[in-house]
DNA sequence: GCGACACTTTGATCTCGATCAAGAAAATGC
DNA sequence: GCATTTTCTTGATCGAGATCAAAGTGTCGC
């Protein structure tokens, strides 16, 4: 991990906090978030920055205010499954728990505000609105999970790769309208394959014959449009 | 779904509840049972009744008393996976949602201890405590899908089918000691197969793999017996 | 601008698990 | 108990995606 010098003592300013609405501060009051912001630190982290190990103790929560964020597990001889990208503004950490059960780790640059463990589960605790909203977002990551599961599962390559640019899709620009959809894409394509359960080589092809088919076209090597998100809906088999 | 007329109107007493202790229920007083009980019915399904349907509304929750549920998404064109077992003294339903994510079914004959969805949700805004367990359990979820993603994603056949085989006699006898396991499997080869992302033939081929490297042996149909659990363990990749 | 290195694409071949096809064994009904 | 149906096993073949190999493209430091 790389050492952030420059970042280890920026105070927050929550009230301006540009995720300020979202997430689980949503849920807290003017002199609630005056007080978190006594604990809370902005830090930065560069793409690759592990950020917790899997099976270390768990130090502290994270919220992501921009970038993305990849959870990974890995078997002994190496095989590595990424098993949920973060996006602004989720919480990074499992309530209570005391060992983290994934490894984390920065797919893109990103920024995030780091919350002591205690801090946040003492106002868990006095703060029911709050507790209800993390709720949610466990539920939500549930769904997701759950999801993939199908996609890991029943889907084919094709499917998979064009799933995966729908979900990035979504989630990078939720509220967009209309049929166009553009991003660059925060994951390399060894990130994709360990996301789909396939190889480099797989993903690349698919990429490939999603273009050769009109469906996407690939601008740079990141960055993707989607001339007809229906037509990407189509390639997804659900 | 069977219709449960005998079912329809059998009182629960909470107190002497077989899974009193466990679960939601461990986190509430005698009074709060005493009143628990007079909302919840004990009813009984046989394996395969559908409980819940994928995207109909959600009526009620159930704790699981005794026997196995599957939760299932299906794509259009009729491809299904299992994307979660759920086992006593499991919660059936996801707190505030208005509608499943999954379908819910009767994996063997299940006892459940049905509760409206308006006195659950009560219950669980007046007390902390069992608003905590109910995170706790979802978590677990959680953890159990991401760890099931990397089987799905990353693990071979002979792997998928030992690690299924480990998941069973772990859940179904918890407390065991030593190294023998015994166990009737609670889902058909066509369930392991939804549940593993393969084909029943797959199933059945690394099945008889198993108990050719005598791994284990298959006593009956449904009834598997593990000489040592470690060898399994081994067989896992994990 | 150029060299070094990492990432991505494309091609050739192989392998694991799917598919197709019987048969065997269990469960179910009458 | 016997016929029927369902579930499970085993065999033969096929194909999607992995693996092995090489070339192309982009990025970064100096």
């Amino acid at each position: 991990m790389r050492k952030d010098i420059h970042n280890s003592n920026i105070p927050v300013r929550c009230m301006s906090c540009e995720v300020r609405h979202k997430g689980m501060c949503g849920a807290l009051s003017a002199d609630e978030l005056l007080a978190l912001s006594a604990h809370t630190r902005l830090v930065n982290h560069e793409s690759g920055d592990e950020l917790a190990g899997e099976k270390m103790p768990a130090e502290s929560y994270a919220t992501v205010i921009r970038g993305v964020v990849k959870l990974t597990k890995t078997l002994e001889d190496g095989r590595q499954q990424i098993v949920g990208l973060q996006f602004a503004p989720d919480l990074l950490g499992r309530l209570n728990a005391d060992e983290n059960a994934v490894s984390v780790e920065a797919a893109s640059d990103v920024n995030l505000c780091r919350i002591p463990k205690a801090a946040l589960e003492r106002m868990v605790k006095s703060n029911p609105a709050l507790a209800e909203r993390l709720m949610a977002q466990t539920l939500r990551e549930l769904d997701e999970a759950r999801d993939w599961m199908v996609t890991l599962g029943r889907k084919t390559a094709a499917e998979k790769v064009a799933s995966f640019l729908l979900l990035i899709a979504t989630h990078l620009d939720p509220e967009a309208v209309g049929e166009k959809r553009q991003f660059d894409l925060p994951l390399s394509r060894a990130d994709i394959a360990d996301f789909l359960g396939l190889t480099i080589e797989t993903v690349s092809r698919q990429m490939s014959k999603l273009k050769a088919d009109g469906v996407i076209s690939i601008v740079a090597n990141r960055h993707i449009e989607v001339p007809k998100v229906s037509k990407l809906k189509a390639c997804c088999g659900s």
